[in-house]
DNA sequence: ATTAAAATTGCAAACGTTTGCGGTAAATTT
DNA sequence: AAATTTACCGCAAACGTTTGCAATTTTAAT
C-alpha cells in the first residue's frame, strides 16, 4: 500500500498542499473549520509525515548518533538507556553503533552519522584512537559532539565523565574507616588514563591519611588475572584483610577467588569496588561500592547536548558525582 | 560550513548534476577521465551523499528499527550486538528504541519507525501487548517485521526464538543424570508463554523419565522472590538436592540464598540454569547452564529479515538450538 | 457603496538526489 | 563521403515537505 502524503490529502479535500500542511501543524492562518476537516482525514488515512522529506527541507534531522565500544556492557547499557529516555522525551531518536574498540569501525560509524545528517553525536573514544580529525570534521558541519567516559585530553571538546579521582578517594575513606591493616588494591590496564587517575588518587589519599596501612597495588587486565592475583597474594604470610576492585571486571575475579577459598565477607575480608551497582548486588552480602552511574552520565551528557544545540557552544568538562553505597561487605 | 552537494561539484567541474551523480557511482556511460576528475574533487571536498535526499528519491532507507523491552539487559544486549554487526556488514544502520515493557511506548516507537520509513523492524513484544494491529499497519506499508524472543502466537508472522522446550528438556536430562532425588524447579511469570513452555516441557520429561524424582515447581517474578522461595523450601524437612533456574534473574536470587546459607555447590546442592552464560560464569564453581544465545538469535533474526526484504515473504518460525555448557555445579 | 483591513488560502520554489530519455560528437562501417 | 553505430553527457521531472509571498475572499470601517 502506498503511503498517504500531503498531496493525497489535498486532493481528497480539494485544498492546496500548503493549506493541508499548515492545518496539520495548527498554523493560525488556517480556519478552525478546515483544520478540523484536515485532521479528520489525516487520522482516518493514517497520515505519517515523511521524516526524510522534512529533513531535506528543513536541514535538520531529529536523530542523535551514539558510538560505544560495545553495546553488551553493563555500563554503556545504562548510559544508552538514559539518553534514549531523554531523547524520546525531546522528540529525538537514537542511532547506535558500536566501535568494538576499533578505530576503523569508529570512522565508518561517523561516516554513517554524517550521511544521515544526525543532529549530534555522543561518542566514547575507542581505547587507542589518537587522531581526532574526524571529530573536527563533524564540528565543521555544525554537528555537536559530546564525548563521554573515554574522552580526549584537549579541552576544546565538550565532555562528560565520571569523577574518577573522587571515586577512588571515597573508596579509600571507607577502607580507612573499616580500620584496614593490609589492603590489596587492584586496578585495570595501566595504559588507560582511568586506571592511572584512580590509582594515583587512591594512593595519594592512603599515604596521607593512613600511612601505616600497608597497601599492595596490582594492575590486571581481566577477570581471570584479577582472580589469580588475589589468590597469589592471599597465599603470602601476611594476609590482607581488605580488597579494593577498581572495576566490575576485577570485582568478578576477586569474588570468584573469595568463593573458591571460602573466605567470609566481611569478617575475614572487606570488599569494596567501583561499579554501577549491578554486579555488587549479585553476592551475599551485597558488595559495598562507590557508584559510577552510566545512567547519570547519560542524563548529564544529554543536558550538554541540548545546551550545545540550543545555545551554541558549551565547551567544558562536566563530571558526575560519586556516592558510596553500603552493601554489607565492609 | 555548508555541506558539499552534487550541485556544487557540478558547478566547479562545469558538468551537469546527473553526470556527477553517475560518475560517483561508476556508471558505464561516463568516461574514465571525467570519473577521475569527479572523484578527485569529491574527495577533496569531503562529499557525503545526503541520505535523506536519497531515501526521498528512492523510497528506501538503509535503516532497521529495533524494539527491545530494555537495552540494559544481558540477553537483549547480545541480540542487539549481533544484528548491529550484521547490519553494518550489509550497509544498514540501526535505530534502537526501548519499550520498557510498556505498550504505549511500544506504539510510539513504531510510529517513529514509520516516520523514518525504516526498511524493517526487529520487535520483541512487551510482556502484555495483546493488540497487534500496529504491526499489521507496518506490513500494510511493506515494512517487514521480524519478531524475536517474545513473539506472537499466530503463525502468520515471521519470528525467531529460542528452542524453549529443548532447553528445558536438556536441563531435565542433566538433572536426571546427576541422580537428583528432590529438585526445586523455579520458573518465571506464569502469564508468559515462555514460562509455560519451559515448565510444561520440563515437567513432562521428568515425569516420563524419572517418575520417582520429587519435583517442586514454583513461579517467581523477580530475583528477590526467587531468593525467598529458595530459602522457604530449603527449610523444609526434606531438603532438595538440586535446583533449576529458568532464567538469569532467578539464578541470581538462588545464588544469593546459596551464599547466605553457605551451601556447598555441587556437593550439597546441584545448580543448573538456562542462560546466555554471563551470570553463570560469575560464581565459583561456574554454574552449568543450557545456553540460549542472544547473539545467535540475533544472527538468525537478521537472516530472516534479509530473506524477507529480498525474496518476499518467509512466514515461519525459526528457533536457535540449545546446548549444554558444563560448569562445575552439577 | 466604496475602501481599507483582516482572514483565509494557493502558488511556486527549494531541499539533494536519481533516472528515463533525448542530444551531440566521435568512431566505425558501408 | 555518407550512414550508422557508439560513447558520452545534459534536461527535466520526481520524491514529500516547508514557507515567503501573492491572491482571493470576507469583514469592518468609512
Amino acid at each position: 500500500m502506498t503511503n498517504t502524503t500531503l498531496k493525497l490529502l489535498a486532493q481528497q479535500l480539494q485544498l492546496s498542499i500548503s493549506t493541508v500542511s499548515r492545518a496539520l501543524k495548527d498554523h493560525p492562518d488556517i480556519s478552525t473549520a478546515t483544520k478540523a476537516k484536515v485532521h479528520a482525514l489525516a487520522n482516518s488515512l493514517d497520515y505519517e509525515p515523511n521524516a526524510y522529506a522534512i529533513q531535506l527541507r528543513t536541514q535538520s534531522s531529529k536523530i542523535f548518533g551514539v558510538i560505544v565500544p560495545a553495546i553488551a556492557n553493563l555500563f554503556y547499557d545504562s548510559f544508552i538507556a538514559a539518553i534514549e529516555e531523554e531523547s524520546r522525551k525531546n522528540g529525538y531518536a537514537l542511532m547506535i553503533l558500536q566501535s568494538s574498540n576499533n578505530t576503523e569501525n569508529e570512522l565508518n560509524n561517523l561516516k554513517i552519522f554524517r550521511q544521515n545528517r544526525v543532529s549530534g553525536v555522543f561518542a566514547c573514544l575507542s581505547a587507542h584512537t589518537q587522531n581526532l580529525e574526524v571529530y573536527e570534521k563533524m564540528s565543521e558541519r555544525d554537528i555537536p559532539v559530546v564525548f563521554f567516559d573515554i574522552v580526549p585530553k584537549e579541552n576544546k571538546y565538550t565532555k562528560v565523565r565520571m569523577a574518577d579521582e573522587r571515586c577512588a578517594v571515597i573508596a579509600a575513606e571507607n577502607i580507612i574507616q573499616r580500620g584496614a591493616k593490609r589492603v590489596l588494591a587492584l586496578f585495570g590496564d595501566p595504559a588507560l588514563s582511568i586506571s592511572q587517575k584512580r590509582k594515583f588518587a587512591f594512593q595519594q589519599f592512603m599515604e596521607k591519611y593512613a600511612p601505616k596501612t600497608h597497601c599492595t597495588y596490582v594492575h590486571t587486565n581481566s577477570s581471570i588475572e584479577a582472580e589469580d592475583a588475589f589468590k597469589k597474594h592471599f597465599n603470602k604470610a601476611q594476609k590482607f584483610d581488605t580488597v579494593f576492585a577498581m572495576t566490575d571486571e576485577i570485582l568478578i575475579g576477586v569474588m570468584k577467588s573469595i568463593q573458591a577459598l571460602n573466605i567470609k565477607v566481611p569478617e575475614e575480608m572487606g570488599v569494596i569496588s567501583i561499579s554501577n551497582g549491578f554486579i555488587p548486588s549479585l553476592y551475599h552480602p551485597n558488595i559495598s561500592y562507590v557508584e559510577t552511574s552510566g545512567y547519570e552520565l547519560g542524563k548529564l551528557a544529554f543536558v550538554q547536548m541540548l545546551a550545545n544545540i540550543k545555545g551554541g557552544k558549551t565547551l567544558s568538562e562536566l563530571t558526575v558525582d560519586a556516592k558510596f553505597v553500603e552493601g554489607g561487605s565492609m
